[in-house]
DNA sequence: CTGTTAGCGCCTTCAA
DNA sequence: TTGAAGGCGCTAACAG
């Protein structure tokens, strides 16, 4: 099959040792035309013999399609490297599902990267992550007219399409969980002050979700911020939890709703020793956001993220995208933003609660 | 700067308006001819006033070129995901520092997206990940004589440039601290089965490491192989451990060596309810291949897998063999496997023990 | 059912 | 210091 001397094969290398003409291999290669039985058999042994295989530039310069996404990926300051790691990848996956590369795109600045791979016609649509509420990369996608779909739910709901998890139903879910298994008061650890600051979407959501069920259900809530330094954080929390530094406080918080990625890690190991009291068994808790089939998650009681689901969703969603403008191009419309928008597509998947093998009441005395 | 109503701009456009010819456009955004200060502030005009961006494809496809460097990542059965998924970023992180994008290529079968890429010239190099000691995909690239980098080092260490951290002395680093600590027995918990059935290098080497270091200083080291499922894991953790579940068995380990990714997370939430044993205070541990920045093993003693250090010492050689290639292409020298691997480079990273809190000496009685 | 032809947008040799 | 022209490899519109 392949290595000849010299230089690569060519399509016309190809046709004229089957002695066709280049249109007819091209055909027959993407199927466009309906060709003899014979011919095709023919050029079909060409390629095969050559060890041909069409270079994508020139495909792309050609047809302006590049069937490549890209993946815009903001480097934080903090480090949910894990999750948007895990993304990429069951992102990349998704894409090769329907004939698509993935472009990794991690820029300093937000958006630079992301107009620099729509200007140079890198790729045919671009996937976004860590959305803020107001995402810079929003206006840029659309200033430049370039299809984009969204993992996180901007404020602007209809400015683009997108997927989430439904974060503020989760938290509400946890909360309301608890509440039912007879907690009065709670604390809620929400993510960083640094994302709250960025305005990221899936912390503001989740904190207005736990407020929200808090109202609800007359569970007090107490939100708080985790910290970059974990032992400072299980100081908080012991101080928080109790008055001696080894059992609850009496009338305070009697259960843990963990929204931070690999936070939950932490606290296992440490809560034992800097307050005495063990995770979950002491001190029930539930946490948002999990990834699947991680180990040292499955013995807790979790609300996980469907990675799977919303990486195959928002590549599906990109790609229609893209199909849109591609045909709006070729009934040279004109390519307004309205019309942008007008294929969009939205999924909020529903939180799901899995019990792990500890009882979310509290514990007796 | 950008905002046309009908087309994107292309080179004859900043031409016209800039009233040069395309050529001296070209020449203005490469800087590979001296231009008048004139003509360049006419041209850099044109270009801003019609946001003007080259379009990658026809550069590609006029000089071969793509500045992208394809990152090949084999689905693994278990999932080092999040290992996997940090490199990716580091790396996309390593190649935008060279002018570089990075494409993912998440294959099930190890070798056919990397061909893909190499023969359809979506990248000028390639790094691999995952690397086997005698690994198909080194025999791909150099059958398609594809410029490649592996993170991992293989049996032949002469077949491609790469670069590791050294995992037999890591292990062996591991082993003779605890050793020199005044342990005599320990267990060392080495990769799963299937990785080390797979030869996957890095298992393989770590294993050995540990062997080598247990023969040198005479501490006993029980290699048990980790387990997909965790409570089984925490089972027979405790069945080498203990005789009544509850306290270490006189005589038998005294220590424990960690070997594989995210397994330690879950050992340090399970070991205490499973065993009575809290880790690291009773059961002195080390780790070894942590993630940096990891904040639930920031308190143990380990050593940690250098990702920064790696993604872009391999990302330098991926680069550095691309060029190669091209200066033999230029000079019309056939392109044999000999002259490929002539580039070669290594780097094998030293391991270095970050001790934790906890003291590595046997606890007293 | 198949062949011919004209570019896609850019770089680079050649000529001035 | 600058222009003109050819072609990288492919697809799609137009002929037969």
């Amino acid at each position: 099959m392949s290595s000849k001397g010299s230089k690569l094969a060519t399509i016309r290398d190809v046709a004229q040792r089957a002695g066709v003409a280049p249109s007819t291999v091209s055909y027959v290669l993407n199927g466009s035309r309906s060709i003899s039985e014979e011919t095709r058999e023919r050029v079909r042994e060409a390629v095969d013999a050559l060890g041909y295989h069409p270079r994508a530039s020139a495909r792309t310069l050609r047809s302006s399609r590049t069937r490549v996404i890209a993946l815009a990926l903001p480097r934080r300051a903090g480090l949910q490297h894990s999750v948007d790691g895990r993304f990429a990848i069951e992102l990349s996956d998704a894409a090769h599902g329907l004939g698509f590369d993935l472009l990794l795109t991690t820029s300093r600045d937000k958006a630079e990267g992301l107009r620099r791979v729509a200007l140079s016609g890198l790729a045919d649509a671009a996937v976004l992550m860590a959305v803020d509420m107001e995402d810079a990369r929003i206006d840029v996608v659309r200033e430049v007219a370039f299809p984009a779909a969204l993992i996180g739910r901007p404020a602007d709901e209809n400015a683009l399409p997108w997927t989430d998890l439904d974060w503020a139903g989760a938290a509400a879910l946890a909360v309301r969980t608890l509440a039912a298994a007879g907690h009065r008061s709670l604390v809620y650890l929400a993510p960083s002050e640094a994302e709250v600051r960025a305005r990221r979407s899936y912390a503001l959501r989740g904190i207005e979700g736990a407020r929200g069920a808090a109202a609800a259900t007359g569970c007090a809530v107490e939100v708080v911020h985790s910290l970059d330094d974990p032992a400072g954080e299980a100081r908080r929390l012991r101080a928080l939890l109790t008055d001696d530094g080894v059992s609850l406080r009496p009338g305070g918080p009697t259960a843990l709703v963990v929204q931070h990625p690999s936070a939950h890690h932490h606290l296992l190991a440490s809560m034992p020793s800097a307050t005495g009291l063990r995770v979950p068994d002491d001190l029930p808790m539930v946490v948002i956001g999990t990834l699947p089939e991680d180990r040292s998650s499955s013995a807790l009681s979790r609300i996980e993220l469907p990675v799977r689901t919303l990486a195959d969703e928002v590549t599906r969603l990109a790609v229609a995208a893209a199909e849109a403008l591609r045909q709006r191009r070729g009934a040279s419309e004109e390519p307004g933003a309205r019309l942008l928008a007008a294929a969009l597509g939205h999924l909020l998947v529903e939180p799901e609660l899995l019990p792990g093998p500890t009882p979310l009441a509290p514990p007796q005395h």
